[in-house]
DNA sequence: TTGTAGGCGTTATCAA
DNA sequence: TTGATAACGCCTACAA
């Protein structure tokens, strides 16, 4: 596998380096056509380390994410890299939610990338470590509450809860909970500071039983859902603050023969890709995940072009509540009703699925 | 940010570049401490690409998937970036199934990246290209059937239509259908051909009408099934050929009312996340995605290593038949035989409490 | 429009 | 053990 530089190419067209050279950045030469056909029979290809090299560039970017098979991160790179286009190369780093996996990764990628869209497991770390990575960074869905000075792409977290809570409240619930992520990741305060003030809001009140603080994944989910109904009085309604958590939760329903909508009303943060095959349909709170990556991208393109920038750029993404089967009117607000718990009863009947139920 | 090269720490401990170089790849010097605490002072990093252009090497190597939103390469990308550690740096890149971008990605990734590891869309393309890539590439699950030099980690695919249709034809099926991959990918054609033989040895045959040659993607699987469904005489059982064909199958069996498995019988290949949350839990063939990554990952460690080496490997995944609920004796069989049919009606208005299986 | 030559930061060779 | 120096392949003033 002879190399072939730049050289090779010049000495068979017969002109200097500097004319090929410039052949490839664009500028007009006359030997055009025979350097094109050159470049052809020899397959020459730039040495991309060469050119790092001299631009100071890698034309690389890295995108760092707790764990690229929750299907919420892997929408998220998605439509990072397809923002991207061609112009940059785009390295993917897991993290494993582990922070010293996470500061390991940043000295790693030092002097290898241009920037970095950066999705950190919690705000407290990376106080002094980000200044050394030297290279714009762009925060998103989390952020470092003391540095103000990085952009970030956030999703209207807060706003995400406050629908959910909303929605229960609309159908009469007041026993109200949430599984909520770690408190010291920005999506995990956010999303339970909007649960409060909505419940708040609505008069309602938190209940702190009914405030579960787990960690985001599907056994935590899980745990935190046969928690919820261990209580001596369990909630009616619940919003999980992520998918995974989501997927836990309906599974610990599912064990214990807790039937949804008709037991306990239920709303998740994030959609995914199955919730309209299992029953009930789950009522979700959604945010584009790839618009987000692909602002994300953007605002680390942008970056990349006005590095001496003072300013910082915040983008927050939409949410919005997608209805569908898993919440309806309180298990109580039926009991107070009782002509309707008979005729709700004798419909679930043929559901077929219900074991013994969660007593209240 | 005034950027510290080897020369500032040089002349700062006062020896020669010549002398930190050979600190830093582990020589032995005598001013080893004072280095170490410059070094540590004026928060000196190597230049990335300075070393690779020297080196030839940039210790980076590329993923690159069709679809990292697909829970399958999510967890086969998850599994080779673990079994890199640190030494390597992966860069993944997604072609949307679409072999322009894969061949753009291709020519993009050359001379930034020691070798890859890829899962083409079709077996076709790349018949010169990957020579101009110059560099060693793994391939996996899917492999170029002209180019045995390439080292490749394949799935059992054969073996796994095989025990779908095994499963099918010991609970009594004969109208058995496969939704197939397309016939120009590795998985899609061995699928079908393990599908074929299965037929062939249970003495069933195939049946063309029973064959839709679809596309892997969720839309395409949903068309599949409808189609099947339109039949005259549809099948009683359906073996899909990957995890977004059986979404899609699923919800064209949900919105016609098809029941599973009392009316249709299922089985899909590749397991996925919610397989369990949804009714009636889906029995399907597993494969160890992460195992897949990290085999290939570590296939091409050694072929970065060993780039002489004239032999190529290549791996076989095994696969296995988790049973769970979406396979019953055949409804047209219960017609001949109508006693039972009643019997199985009561018994399935009760489904849905079943423990999961796992052979083996 | 073209060519010459210096330099990007590192490693490796070869004398000392 | 060390230091001077020549690459690595490319880009870019600057001069022609």
């Amino acid at each position: 596998m002879p190399v072939v530089t730049i050289t090779d190419v010049a000495s068979r067209v017969g002109v200097s380096v500097a004319t090929i050279s410039r052949f490839l950045s664009g500028g007009n030469v006359r030997e055009e056509k025979k350097i094109r056909s050159v470049i052809q029979e020899l397959n020459y290809r730039p040495n991309i380390a060469a050119r790092n090299l001299k631009s100071g560039r890698s034309a690389t970017v890295a995108i760092i994410v707790p764990d690229i098979s929750n299907p919420f991160f892997a929408a998220l790179v998605r439509g990072a890299e397809k923002a991207s286009g061609d112009s940059l190369m785009a390295a993917i780093v897991n993290t494993d939610s582990n922070s010293e996996r996470e500061i390991n990764a940043l000295a790693n990628l030092y002097g290898r990338v241009d920037g970095a869209i950066f999705v950190p497991t919690k705000e407290s770390d990376h106080k002094n470590g980000l200044s050394h990575f030297g290279r714009p960074i762009v925060f998103v869905d989390r952020y470092l509450q003391k540095e103000k000075k990085y952009d970030t792409v956030l999703a209207d977290n807060a706003r995400g809860a406050e629908l959910a809570v909303e929605h229960f409240a609309s159908e009469g619930h007041t026993k109200i909970a949430i599984i909520s992520g770690p408190l010291d990741s920005t999506p995990g305060r956010q999303r339970e500071e909007g649960f409060r003030k909505a419940l708040d809001n609505s008069k309602i009140g938190a209940n702190p039983n009914y405030v579960i603080v787990s960690d985001f994944t599907q056994a935590g989910g899980y745990a935190a859902m046969n928690q919820l109904l261990d209580l001596a009085e369990p909630p009616t309604a619940v919003f999980s603050s992520n998918n995974l958590m989501t997927y836990g939760a309906l599974n610990a329903l599912k064990d214990r023969g807790v039937r949804v909508p008709s037991d306990i009303s239920f709303i998740g943060f994030d959609d995914f890709e199955l919730s309209t095959l299992i029953s009930p349909k789950i009522t979700v709170i959604n945010r584009d995940a790839e618009a987000q990556g692909a602002e994300a991208m953007r605002a680390l393109m942008w970056r990349l072009e006005n590095m001496d920038s003072k300013i910082s750029k915040h983008s927050v993404i939409p949410v919005n509540l997608i209805k569908r089967e898993s919440v309806t009117i309180p298990r109580t607000w039926d009991l107070q009703n009782s002509h309707k718990v008979k005729e709700r009863q004798s419909q679930t009947s043929d559901h077929s699925n219900n074991k013994e139920k969660v007593n209240e």
